[in-house]
DNA sequence: AATGACTTTTAGGGCTGTCTAAATTAAATA
DNA sequence: TATTTAATTTAGACAGCCCTAAAAGTCATT
């Protein structure tokens, strides 16, 4: 079994490249707080592991070789489904899960992990709308976009939000932006300028800066625009 | 904080010890499956540390300061709401939970402590029987006593068992004893003999090895004998 | 093709927690 | 009390994961 920090060098190469493209050493440094020297000696030796998690190629980053795809997901899986347990069972908040199942994934055993699943019933989604895989390894599919890439006028569904900034996710919750509330982009201004929407059931207007835009995904939408531009 | 093998040391110096007790090198060693030199080098280490969570007298063992006797209190609590945790909302058994709870108390946060705690009810007892820790560092009274030291003819309940082997865990299981169930003992073999007991409402006979008669704690005795010897 | 800015790797260490083998101390027994 | 036995400590090493400082490589631009 893989150590605690193996674990996270492969679920952040995952959550940076997906499951075939490559993290660099300074975003991986960067996502795990480290210096960029100790990613640079831990994919070396990871690379030379058997079998090995992660191909590496000198001054061109590491992606995931399909076993290390594998753990990664798993890992993935564990987080999600323990944020999604307490947020459901023990009343904590959307932006308080996180960094709880930031340290029990690597502590919970297989025989918890499926029976925190079978006490969920199975679920697809985690409290930020994302997807967690499934045991087989494969993942939920959820043909979402980002809010950025909405045409004006588009009437959605925000489907999940980036779980790594607390903040962020405490602001969204005032403006009553979660999974499931529906948005209509009425305006967009230009030069990375703010979008503006219309949230939830009581049309409220809100105007959203490009950063925190960019945290949202939202379904394909349903109304009067195009779908991406 | 401590690392989880601090923790480990603590917590096995008070399960060996109590509170105010000596634990030798090689009970330590034995308790953490460790070589008696790395328990002679740690306790050294902790006891320079600042605060010094154990006293460490050369050839003589160590025992816990205050200090030190906190932090164990603590991890205890944790791993023992767990295992009631786990128990009640998760449908383990008696015998599984313990192993899930050693690596868990290790990985939950105080929030996740108090939340557990509270949505227990605030429990004084795990399903072994033993008494929860309180956040305060007090311990729930349990007058019990070892079967062992029970007389002939003294009616019982079970307090508590031991929660270290699961193999014994199961057996006792079998025989339809866990916290809660009636005892009468009826005969005592000469010699290191075994018990002679009437289990349970039905008033099953079993006979009990001391072995394993040393790992159930009782309520004092309401019957026809006295009460320790 | 050379330069400069930036990224990445190498080199050399540190800390924690473990190990084995050898030396020492304490305790039990003759 | 002398000796044997058992427990404990010292000495020396190692694996995992991290660090800083310096060297080397990559890439966009001129």
């Amino acid at each position: 079994m893989p150590s605690e920090a193996v674990d996270d060098y492969l679920k952040a190469i995952y959550e940076i490249a997906g499951d075939d493209g490559r993290a660099s050493t300074a975003s991986l440094a960067r996502k795990l707080s480290v210096a960029p020297a100790s990613v640079t000696g831990m994919l070396q030796k990871l690379a030379v592991r058997n079998p090995a998690p992660v191909e590496y190629e000198k001054h061109h980053g590491a992606r995931l070789s399909e076993h290390g795809k594998q753990r990664a997901l798993e890992v993935i899986r564990h987080h999600r489904l323990i944020e999604l347990f307490l947020h459901r069972m023990l009343g904590y908040s959307w932006d308080e899960v996180h960094d709880e199942a930031e340290r029990l994934e690597h502590a919970i055993s297989e025989q918890l992990e499926d029976r925190i699943a079978e006490r969920l019933g199975d679920p697809e989604v985690d409290p930020h709308g994302h997807p967690i895989p499934r045991k087989d390894g494969t993942i939920p599919p959820r043909r979402d976009l980002s809010l950025l890439d909405l045409f004006v006028g588009a009437k959605t569904t925000v489907s999940r939000v980036s779980d790594n900034d607390p903040e962020i996710l405490r602001y969204l919750s005032e403006l009553g932006i979660t999974p499931g509330t529906t948005l209509l982009l009425t305006e967009r201004a230009p030069f990375d300028g703010p979008l503006m929407l219309e949230v939830g059931p009581d049309n409220e207007k809100q105007a959203l800066g490009p950063r925190v835009a960019g945290e949202i995904r939202v379904l394909p939408p349903t109304a009067n625009g195009e779908t991406t531009g």
